[in-house]
RNA sequence: GCGGGCGUGCUGGAACUUGGUAGACAGGCCAGGUUUAGGUCCUGGUGCUCGCAAGAGCGUGGGGGUUCGAGUCCCUCCGCCCGCACCA
């Protein structure tokens, strides 16, 4: 369509496809949200610095609607900070190694680059076609080798400090994706990527010690300028800080020590038997020899089949087996019987605890279940507690009985007192767990970053030097995961020359968890060309942290945490001066149709795409900014967009009048009557906008506010255009409403600005709210009679209290409810009511 | 079970800062107008009950409380959503 088709009075309608096919021709020509970064000659350095981001996208197929949203959130974000004086780096890329694109590989044969390039191309096409603003410059796919050469990079800076390291442990195995996945990738005993049940297995794998931040991770939350609180208080349940003791436990007659981590040193007297996780390492020995050998042995075997979820459901059914020893409690010299049950876990504290089954539920439930003795040795100080000898199991606070010395002592005073006694002669000590586990990071998968380690018999594991990377990851024919990592196929890739010795070594063939390359993404993004470093310090330490980042809650705990760690530890190798990588938080609630999640199975998705091309950019953004605070989750409905789209093209048609009928430049000084109201309109709605967008986030009331700005110009504006005022009035305001609205529509924002000011809206500053209009000159007072709404009044803003009242009294309708009572008390609320109080 | 959040017209939602006009703005529906026609545009109406109207009564999940005044604060019950769930 040619241009003259967009300027006013050529066409009839509101035509989106042909206006924002002009204005993205008009940012790409001229790189409008390009930004320099400094060292640059272009670097402008009198600009503060905004860096807003939104979660890379994982390219799958075409981009959804949840995409739609988050990049609409981020971008008015970034266009409303530009225009408030930052100078805002948006940049954008692809998540794109992943088990999606490999699956589907191994279904149709299609290398899984090929899929992913073809994803990445349609959600490119897309992200343009939707106009969001984004430095195209700095456009990234984590399947590049000049992007994961730095993540193998890191990955050796990690295994240099200590930070990645590999060993035998019990781990989540996916039976269906052939692979090991992270703690996090569990969710109720299921793959996180595919459902299926996972199994515990004993392997060898890579690990990423994050536990070595446990207690940063917690602390750093105080660096953070705004994080939603559901996602922190997540993320401090995952990592789960307990503080305790460890308290050594001895058995004998084997001559082992047992220690055990306890948030309850205070109830050692009340332990009477001891048990061990089926997957504690000396299990086997302690039962060899004993009578009850074999039912260890099988108990043990039966557990290790028994997935996660299967034995969290048996919840209140304890089994165990006793294993035929004891140890010795060190407070009391007792010798108390030793069990293996599956209630106690491998993977918290030592695997192994001390029973307190009368202060401790599951303990007493066990107990309960095997004839054990039960022992209380704190009284509870409620009365009723104390005297009720079924009170147990207790676990609240109270005098302490049979426990020797401490008999009398309140419990959590002795506490201290006990802690410090075993610590004493080496029985125990203070200690502090955490719930959180180290990051497992290898996968027996193709579609990955190569993990840069080799192995050769005369020198072991050897870290493969900096100059040979990128190790880059080799053609296979066969994706299909055969419980190890199908680049073991690629014979000639995994014989390699040892980097030490230079003999015949073999290299590392699992593949690194994703989330690994999106835990930096946002670094590279600062520097994305740079082929000497990971990124100039320099620049990093410019941009970062991320002012704003936006993104679905989802990735609470997984993402957001892995990427918190990554920058601890980056900041600890000396590559970057933060120590939290996101200053800012949004998390933005998810769209559904029918009231239910879009999904492809149950036919109920949304095409942004089909959508776009019926009522184009504009009105998709604008419809799902304001179907409700972004925060929250919406439901879909065409009919919503539709409206939206009525909405635009009634601006569009304001625009275009406005256009014909009002000169440019004419002053709206001294403006009264109908032309001031309008004004304060304006004024209002920019003061409203403004304080909508940030930090509120609402943008759906933001929206509304220049809707009924819209509407206000529609009803005055006939009446204004012979006024002296009038014309430029009605001008100033139908351009402010386009203003406002850019962030949300900013190709129609922009047409309709240029029309009426013939300027680029994205350079002029955001729009300041002039205090004095916003201040009427007269308001609705209310009036109340026993807080009843009897009657409104307009009266002038400096009408003094006195006066209101009298009023008010005077009010007609007031007068019938006062009839033949008596006032006893009069409330007056300046600027707002007066409420009569009658008897 | 534990922790957090929410509950407002037919629907999405508004009422923020500070307890002070409940239902902004939209969608839907109803009526009227413009139009050859329209899935266009414009105007009006739309919480419930009574009333021609003016107006009155009721109304923010139920019950109770604080207050001159409560969607908002407190207590309690019900319902829905989310997170965690044998973490010693």
């Amino acid at each position: 369509m040619a241009d003259s088709e967009t300027r006013p009075g050529t066409d009839e309608r509101y035509d989106p496809q042909a206006i924002e096919r002009k204005w993205q021709l008009v940012w790409e020509a001229e790189n409008t949200w390009v930004v320099a970064n400094p060292g640059s000659p272009e670097f402008d350095e009198s600009k503060p610095k905004s860096y807003v981001l939104e979660m890379l996208p994982y390219p799958s197929g075409e981009p959804h609607v949840g995409h739609l949203k988050t990049y609409s959130v981020g971008d008015a974000i970034a266009h409303f900070r530009r225009r408030r004086g930052y100078r805002v780096v948006h940049p954008m890329g692809y998540d794109a190694f992943g088990l999606p694109a490999e699956n589907a590989a191994i279904q149709t044969g299609e290398h899984p680059r090929e899929a992913t390039e073809k994803s990445i191309a349609s959600f490119r096409e897309q992200f343009m076609r939707w106009g969001i603003s984004i430095d195209w410059t700095r456009e990234l796919g984590t399947h590049e080798p000049s992007y994961y050469r730095w993540t193998q990079w890191i990955f050796l800076k990690l295994y240099e400090r200590g930070l990645a390291h590999r060993h035998e442990a019990p781990v989540h195995w996916c039976p269906k994706d052939q692979t090991v996945l992270a703690n996090e990738q569990v969710i109720d005993g299921h793959c996180e990527r595919c459902g299926t049940l996972v199994e515990l297995r004993q392997l060898e794998q890579w690990f990423f010690r994050i536990t070595e931040y446990a207690q940063q991770l917690l602390d750093d939350f105080e660096l953070l300028e705004s994080w939603p609180e559901n996602v922190v208080t997540m993320q401090r349940n995952w990592i789960g800080r307990s503080e305790g003791a460890e308290v050594v436990f001895r058995c004998g007659e084997l001559d082992l020590d047992f220690p055990v981590f306890t948030t309850r040193p205070d109830t050692l007297f009340g332990a009477t038997f001891f048990v061990l996780a089926p997957e504690h390492p000396l299990t086997e020995q302690l039962a060899e020899g004993t009578e009850h050998e074999q039912a260890v042995r099988e108990y043990v075997n039966e557990s290790a089949r028994a997935s996660a979820e299967e034995r969290a459901d048996e919840a209140h059914q304890k089994t165990g087996v006793p294993l035929g020893r004891e140890v010795v409690n060190p407070v009391n010299g007792e010798r108390i019987p030793m069990f293996v049950a599956d209630y106690v876990l491998m993977e918290y504290g030592t695997g192994a605890i001390m029973a307190v089954p009368a202060h401790d539920e599951r303990d007493y439930e066990f107990a309960k279940a095997f004839g054990l003795p039960i022992r209380r040795v704190i009284e509870g100080t409620d009365p009723e507690q104390a005297r009720d000898d079924d009170g147990l199991p207790f676990s609240g606070d109270g005098q302490m009985v049979n426990s020797d010395r401490f008999d009398g002592e309140h419990n959590r005073e002795a506490y201290g007192e006990i802690v410090s006694w075993l610590a004493s002669d080496g029985r125990g000590e203070a200690a502090v767990n955490y719930r959180l586990r180290d990051w497992l990071v290898s996968r027996q998968r193709y579609w990955g970053a190569p993990i840069p380690i080799v192995y050769c018999d005369e020198c072991g594991m050897i870290p493969v030097p900096e100059d040979q990377l990128p190790i880059l990851l080799p053609d296979v024919e066969d994706y299909a995961p055969k419980g190890r990592s199908p680049l073991a196929a690629a014979e000639d890739w995994v014989r390699t020359e040892c980097p030490s010795c230079g003999g015949d070594a073999r290299r590392e063939t699992d593949t690194m968890d994703t989330f690994v390359d999106s835990s930096w993404y946002f670094l590279r993004y600062l520097d994305p060309k740079n082929d000497e470093q990971c990124w100039s310090k320099e620049v990093a330490n410019y941009w970062m942290p991320v002012d704003q980042y936006i993104g679905g809650v989802e990735h609470a705990i997984l993402h957001l945490m892995y990427a918190r760690f990554f920058i601890k530890a980056l900041h600890d190798i000396g590559v970057l001066e933060v120590r939290e990588p996101f200053a800012n938080l949004f998390t933005q609630g998810m769209i559904t149709r029918d009231g239910a999640k879009m999904s492809k199975s149950r036919g109920n998705t949304v095409s942004p795409a089909e959508n776009v091309e019926r009522f184009g950019a504009d009105s998709l953004r604008t419809y799902i900014c304001f179907m409700g605070p972004p925060i929250k989750g919406g439901d879909w409905s065409d009919e919503g967009v539709e409206g939206i789209f009525r909405f635009l093209a009634r601006l569009w048609r304001l625009g275009r009048e406005v256009a014909g009928r009002a000169e440019p430049g004419g002053s709206t000084d001294g403006a009264d009557g109908h032309a001031r109201e309008l004004l304060a309109k304006a004024h209002w709605a920019i003061d409203k906008a403004t304080r909508d967008i940030e930090p509120r986030f609402q943008f759906n009331t933001a929206i509304a506010a220049v809707m009924e700005l819209v509407n206000e110009i529609y009803r005055l504006k006939d009446g204004l255009y012979g006024e002296p005022t009038g014309a430029a009035t009605v001008r100033f305001a139908t351009a402010t409403a386009a203003s406002l609205l850019f962030p949300f529509a900013p190709h129609l924002g922009a047409e309709v600005y240029e029309w009426l000011e013939d300027a680029r809206v994205w350079e002029q500053p955001w729009p300041e709210a002039d205090p004095e209009l916003l201040e009427r000159d007269t308001y609705m007072l209310v009036v109340q009679v026993n807080g009843k709404l009897r009657d409104r009044i307009e009266v002038a803003a400096d009408t003094e209290e006195g006066e209101l009242v009298e009023l008010a009294k005077g009010s007609q309708n007031v007068q019938r409810h006062l009839d033949g009572k008596a006032i006893v008390k009069e409330i007056v609320v300046p600027g707002r009511l007066v409420n009569l109080v009658v008897r």
